[in-house]
RNA sequence: GGAACCGUGGUGUAGUCGGUUAACACACCGGCCUGUCAAGCCGGAGAGCGCGGGUUCAAGUCCCGUCGGUUCCGCCA
């Protein structure tokens, strides 16, 4: 069967005037006016009215066009009319003209949807992920699908026109070292092991610098499973590159050029290059984030030196046992916060994980509130000087660790941020994160992890202290963040198997530990490995901050919920016994019990 | 793993300090209507309040548990 259709609905103009056409689409709105039927038709391309006059339209299908209702599936063929003056409708792109049917084809009927397609009201997101399939009807995401798919196209023309090669890497994989919770498929074949899904390609992008393919990139699907954020999902796309023969600034200077090209491309947008750099040691101490969102002020301020012997011993006693004290000037607060919004901070900050929220408000004749009793008005003056406070300020301050100030104030000034209304939404701040530590300290474990991951080169100037002072060792890494997200991250690669030994050595691998999971790998630098580095991008992120939501789900076409369940399919599901057996996979009593209770509740 | 908020006709909401018949708009169905475009007018049907238990003379309203959604902390780069 032919469907001859010769239009979108959303294309048509005057030029089109006088024009048979033949159109398909959605019926989104019908309006019976008993004599004459308007139908909004639509597509992916818009809206275009469809006119039925009975003294136009054959009789035979004016009868149907009395049946037609919401989201019937049909096919129209008319004549493209101006519409008369005074009936145009600004604000339809195609409401210049208008389709007077000839001919009316119900293609398929449909029932009255669980949501409306045409409304602009919110919906309830569990039950637009159970008919995704209709959700995805409406404009809204159809253009966000849309502009995903260009992003995706600009950047393959991009990496193209610079040499670049897509080349896909396996799913089914071995388990990679980057901290995340691998998602297992067991095996059938080798009963007892298991594959990994990929958290990211990074071993196969450097085997394929190994490899001599020089400059790769890929839009890839990538597996974590841990739980789930507004801006995280258990699977999701990078966007993944490296390169070979390549300093630092070469991939960063590569990078900024494909950042420019989309946001001009896509937002109309100059970026001003070269990015701003920013340590991440100056990030921390201004922002309490390596990933700051410098849109607004209300920066962070050490006082260490100022209160080091106050008679509140809060804070001397923090300085003097090494840590420190940070404050933030909440301009203005002092006079607009009422108790209660200042008690909230407190609790926030509580609950970032400070012992608690230290606060004065400034006036003229020094302090008052808070902790202002326990200071000298000597030691306000000069506190004030640091924190360039004035009357009517309002200050907080956190004595801990320098990590946990600077995290817990990092939060605070976000919440602030916002609250106050102090983040210009019009603004694109992009800015790199260079000069990384090498290496973190992960509580829990009580021992050292790669801050980036173990492939990581560090800054030439730090090598030495990969052996002396590995804490102290700084990275050839860098970070790209947008508006307070990280968009991407990167580094330069270790290309040569005595340092990288020696950076498995500083993060207590045993020789065997390291030969036994990245064997294969160490093995590859001795067949001639080039120097290389890269950087993937978190392409989900990237596409949502440019589309303007606030989540993951609304960028991706069939999203997981916030416990990564599929309310289309079901998924995950129970699975038959017999592909348990297959795959030499027993439940425990438990996973048994739960499984049962699903069954019988009829849910799964 | 923890916390907070939410769950009332198909959809979005209201429902006060527990009180007798659960309200409104949109959608839906029928009728009228030849220029609307979120069409209009008239009429109609449709929920016992996510589920289970408890308190009470009486429960959308209070309590406990549970399921689901969202956000945040932990986790995750």
């Amino acid at each position: 069967m032919s469907f001859r259709r010769t239009h979108y609905c959303g294309e048509l103009r005057a030029k089109h005037v006088d024009e048979a056409v033949v159109v398909c689409g959605w019926v989104h709105r019908r309006r019976d006016h008993g004599g004459v039927i308007f139908v909004d038709l639509r597509d992916r391309t818009g809206l275009v009215q469809v006119v039925f006059n009975p003294e136009v339209t054959d009789a035979r299908a004016f009868a149907e066009a009395e049946r037609l209702r919401s989201e019937f599936v049909i096919k129209v063929e008319g004549r493209v009319r101006r519409r008369l003056p005074g009936m145009e409708n600004p604000n339809l792109a195609t409401g210049e003209v208008e389709i007077y049917a000839d001919s009316l084809e119900v293609l398929n009927t449909a029932k009255t949807p669980p949501f409306a397609i045409d409304s602009y009201a919110a919906v309830d997101e569990a039950l637009r992920l159970k008919y995704r399939y209709l959700d995805l009807r409406r404009f809204e995401m159809q253009e966000t699908l849309a502009l995903r798919h260009r992003v995706a196209k600009l950047v393959r023309d991009f990496l193209d026109s610079q040499g670049f090669w897509e080349i896909e890497t396996p799913m089914l994989t071995k388990s990679t070292p980057e901290g995340a919770r691998d998602f297992l498929v067991p095996s059938r074949v080798q009963p007892g092991e298991f594959y990994a899904l990929p958290q990211s390609p990074q071993l196969f992008k450097q085997l394929l610098m190994m490899a001599g393919i020089d400059r790769y990139f890929q839009i890839v699907r990538c597996f974590r499973d841990e739980d789930l954020r507004a801006d995280r999902q258990p699977e999701f796309t990078q966007l993944d590159i490296e390169m070979a023969f390549v300093d630092r600034d070469d991939v960063m200077a590569l990078n900024e050029a494909l950042v420019a090209f989309l946001f001009k491309e896509i937002l109309g947008i100059e970026l001003q290059l070269p990015l701003r750099r920013l340590p991440y040691q100056e990030a921390m101490d201004r922002y309490g984030s390596d990933k700051p969102d410098t849109r607004f002020g209300l920066e962070l301020k050490d006082v260490s030196q100022v209160v080091k012997d106050t008679g509140f011993r809060v804070f001397s006693e923090t300085v003097k046992s090494g840590g420190v004290v940070k404050g933030i000037n909440v301009e203005g607060a002092g006079e607009k916060f009422s108790r209660r919004e200042i008690d909230e901070l407190g609790e926030l900050a509580s609950s970032y994980g400070a012992k608690g929220l230290a606060w004065m408000i400034v006036t003229q004749e020094g302090g008052k509130g808070g902790i202002a009793k326990f200071f000298s008005a000597d030691e306000l003056s000069r506190l004030f000087d640091t924190m360039a406070a004035k009357p009517g300020d309002l200050l907080v301050f956190v004595a801990d660790k320098y990590e946990v100030c600077s995290d817990v104030l990092g939060r605070l000034r976000l919440y602030l941020g916002d609250k106050l209304g102090l983040i210009d939404h019009n603004r694109w701040d992009l800015l790199w994160i260079i000069d990384w530590p090498l290496f973190e300290y992960n509580e829990t474990e009580g021992r050292w992890e790669a801050a980036h991951h173990p492939f990581t080169a560090p800054l030439p100037e730090d090598l030495e202290l990969l052996e002396t002072d590995p804490p102290r060792a700084r990275a050839q890494a860098y970070d790209l963040v947008l508006n307070g997200t990280e968009v991407g991250g990167g580094s330069i690669r270790i290309h040569r198997r005595d340092v990288q030994e020696k950076m498995f050595a500083a993060l207590g691998f045993s020789k065997e530990e390291a030969e036994r999971r990245f064997g294969f790998f160490l093995e590859a630098f001795d067949y001639g490995t080039p120097p290389h580095g890269g950087i993937a991008y978190g392409f989900d992120r990237l596409v949502m901050l440019m589309a303007g939501k606030n989540s993951l789900r609304d960028v991706i076409a069939f999203p997981k919920t916030a416990s990564a369940q599929d309310l289309m399919t079901g998924a995950p599901a129970p699975a038959m016994d017999s592909q348990l057996r297959e795959l030499h996979i027993r439940l425990t009593a438990e996973a048994e019990r739960r499984v049962q209770s699903l069954t019988l509740d009829g849910r799964k």
